[in-house]
DNA sequence: TCCGGTATAATGTGATCACAAAATGAACTT
DNA sequence: AAGTTCATTTTGTGATCACATTATACCGGA
């Protein structure tokens, strides 16, 4: 064992790597534009420079080269014809192929993921839909949008299937940019919370209602983020750059 | 100007890009890597390094640090506790996984790409399944495997969906390096040529035989590679360096 | 005013170097 | 003789530079 000072430190931050905030500044950097394009900072059709964003984010343009080929490999961000880098554009077509991909993947990780759910977890996605249910009566489509990818990451994760997760995480990157479109033309009303269905299966372990509920979850919400998308009079101007 | 040598002859490359294959060393990189991965050529478990596969295949460190990035990315290889690289080691739990998940996408896919299956398109899946079925009946296994790979990919492919082909592969990716533990231990008395059926199920357009043909195909397939991967007395010793 | 060609700037790719962390192996202690 | 410590080597990460390619701006002629 050794003591050095120094050693220990490290010992304590590997211990809990969120604390040390990330391991690498391409990890921090990868998570950064992740999010942000989650979030719809980022306006699809955008070009994305290395040296931009390197500036933008106050690192050298290594890591940042890391971090966008990665998400370029996870379908975040498309090399255009040649070499440069941008934020994809949608499609119908596209958008069509994620949502029938969502329902493939998502309600079977539902159900793999149902006996890893313990009681411990049980009142964290109860709790989530709570803030979920918040979110949509208020109005809040930011809040709402957050919340409810943590009560399905939430409920994936209770048993490790890491095949699963990157994919459904892929999918949840790409139409990402695309929840932004959707501020300002929210019906709430016609969003019946399927959350609370899927609760009540967890509780008495169905596994056929668990999936159905996912996947009416799915086609609800990705109908909402579709009918603004795919509409293009509503569709906001696209910058092919291909 | 440099006249180093290695910068000339890497100019002289540069010159052609046709004669070279590819456009970027990286993704020539990025292929090999990928063959050899899919062919079984590195052993599950066995560290892999940047300068040392940089020295193999005669390029920089840096190209290859690029491929093996995206192949982390792409779940082909996997990052270790602390920053080392390896070839993925394959788990009872993962291979699971990898089943349900093809199961989830690639029957879908198939009949997504019934409508763009012309003439041409067919005669090239008759092709590929006489070439399959006479690697079946030779015994060939590794033959067996690619142009049931071509078979597959060749009509997924008839219709452009890059959402599920990048999980697909993905998902191919990930097993490849198991495929050749099959070697030797090779039942093709059990295998019941399915792409038979899913090219009867084409040649009438019906998707409900399509799809059930293209899951008994990844059934039986899996079925070959799992009972080799997951008996522990027969699979490889891995080295779990984790 | 519009078009085409040229010069300038910006960008991705690849190479090389510096450095800290980790692995490896040898020497040493018990 | 087995385990531990220390020195050496190896490795991934990040920084910086060179270069070919592509984009942008500028300008002259119709």
């Amino acid at each position: 064992m050794n003591f050095d000072p120094k050693t220990i430190i490290q010992r304590l931050q590997d211990a809990d790597p969120q604390a040390r905030g990330f391991v690498t500044v391409q990890e921090r950097v990868y998570r950064e534009l992740r999010t942000a394009l989650v979030r719809g900072q980022l306006a699809p059709g955008r070009p994305v420079t290395l040296r931009g964003l390197a500036e933008m984010l106050n690192v050298s343009p290594m890591p940042v080269r890391d971090a966008v080929r990665r998400l370029i490999a996870e379908r975040a961000l498309m090399k255009l014809s040649n070499r440069r880098v941008a934020v994809p554009t949608m499609s119908p077509e596209t958008f069509d192929e994620i949502c029938r991909a969502r329902l493939a993947l998502e309600p079977e990780a539902a159900t793999r993921a149902l006996p890893g759910i313990d009681d411990r977890r049980l009142a964290l996605l109860i709790e989530l839909d709570k803030r979920c249910g918040g979110a949509m009566e208020s109005g809040n489509v930011e809040h709402y949008m957050q919340t409810n990818q943590e009560f399905h990451f939430t409920l994936y994760t209770s048993v490790p299937q890491q095949v699963y997760m990157s994919m459904i995480e892929s999918l949840w990157l790409q139409f990402g940019p695309f929840m932004r479109t959707v501020v300002g033309r929210w019906g709430t009303s016609r969003l019946i919370d399927q959350h609370q269905k899927a609760i009540e299966a967890i509780q008495s372990r169905n596994r056929r209602v668990l999936k159905e509920a996912i996947k009416t979850d799915i086609l609800h919400g990705m109908r909402i983020i579709g009918e603004q998308v795919l509409n293009p009079h509503i569709a906001p101007d696209r910058n092919h750059h291909e």
